[in-house]
DNA sequence: CCGTATTTGTCCGTATGTATG
DNA sequence: ACATACATACGGACAAATACG
């Protein structure tokens, strides 16, 4: 059973003109942070699934650069999580184990808990009318049947909060847990359902961080983390059902 | 006014014999792996102090290798957090601003917070007996005025602690992030009296978890930490005083 | 069990950019 | 302002290790 691999005449094609260009675009700092970039948004394009390999030498070629900075960004991408470096046998991109996913949620709760108690009492009213705007433009989007958009919002009206909380670094880990749960990712299609229920929660958040509460808000956030979380694991199992493995 | 750099005559001859051994050992993987983790000892042991300065050449010539492994390992220090990376200038080793440091505090809160309910709730006997040990230990450490082996101990208690929540993604960014704010450190000599005053914290904790309680746990263990952090605060303040930056 | 292909590991020469006098 | 020293950035060749037929 041979990986399914990154040479296919297709997709390579289409991958040179438009990396090229990206490449040269990003040339700003140094060509091994742009060929990370590049790597990344071949990930979360899709145009490279999990378990997919890649060569350095394939790569380089197919970006028109040397080795070295594809090395480079290899091994940045590998400490981000989201490449797997196999000795003499090539990079992969990495399988997100559903034990790790369940992981990342369960950080996600407390991280969201902790921004929820600071938020209730540190938000401006600005930055909360902010982030109610971000759930009428949810529930724009929804109406709108744009699904796609909606989880857009969603992201950002969390990653949002994190900023809100004042605390640099508790944002870069969130970013950091929020793109390897991306790689997981089987897409969540949610029924229409569940999106107003989650629209509901986001609108009970800000009152309870509008009026003070910091407990309830903690306590509202890390339900909402671990709801999607219980829904995550639901859609693993129907989907893993008949095949284990 | 020179940066203090990483090329006078005494420590780097004494660098030259303890490293090309070292290296040799660690060659398990990788050259580049290999020199990564003879950075980072010597950043831990002080033979390396934040704001030195580094050059590819200079530690490739030192550790007997050629640059491509010594820049390998310089960025994935860089996304560590351990060294700065300025281009075309040179490599220092990161300062840590106060401002992080009390991010990282922060952060260290929130996480022991939630593996404080966490345990309360699914600790194992042998697991709080375990951390009983530790404290004894810690005891024994402060009665033999053995500062450096009470913090080598308590840093392990808190490490174990979030090692028994269970979530290994938790544990990771934890230990990150401790070996971030051990490049902080301006030695918090402490007082004896602060010393027992923090084994009787732990003992409550650890009582508040053997009890079940869930909230006294959390609420004690983010009380703890943040002592720390304010104790923290407060010796750099003492120490910058007279010296604004 | 061995040879060959593949892939990473390593090294060094040269280009380029930055700071400094 | 300009030249020079210095450090990284990059490329390409060669070596070594591993996988696979």
């Amino acid at each position: 059973m041979p990986e399914r691999q990154f040479t296919d005449p297709a997709p390579t094609a289409l991958l040179q003109a438009s990396a090229l260009s990206t490449i040269a675009m990003l040339r700003t700092s140094s060509l091994a942070s742009a060929v990370q970039q590049e790597i990344e948004r071949m990930i979360f394009t899709g145009e490279l699934g999990p378990g997919d390999k890649l060569t350095e030498a394939f790569l380089a070629d197919r970006l028109g650069v040397s080795r070295g900075p594809v090395r480079e960004a290899f091994r940045v991408l590998e400490e981000a999580g989201l490449l797997q470096l196999e000795k003499n046998r090539g990079v992969f991109v990495r399988q997100i184990p559903i034990e790790e996913a369940l992981e990342i949620f369960e950080l996600r709760a407390m991280m969201e808990a902790h921004v929820g108690a600071s938020l209730a009492q540190n938000a401006s009213p600005a930055q909360i009318a902010e982030l109610e705007e971000l759930v009428e433009q949810m529930q724009a989007a929804v109406a709108a049947d744009q699904e796609a958009r909606y989880y857009e919002l969603n992201l950002a009206f969390h990653e949002r909060m994190v900023g809100f909380a004042g605390n640099q670094k508790l944002l870069a880990l969130y970013r950091k847990l929020i793109r390897e749960l991306s790689l997981f990712r089987l897409r969540n299609l949610a029924d229409q359902g569940h999106l107003l229920t989650s629209i509901a929660e986001h609108r009970d958040m800000l009152r309870a961080i509008a009026a003070g509460q910091s407990e309830r808000a903690s306590s509202l956030l890390r339900q909402h983390v671990l709801m999607s979380r219980e829904r995550t694991l639901h859609n693993y199992r129907l989907q893993h059902a008949g095949a284990p493995n």
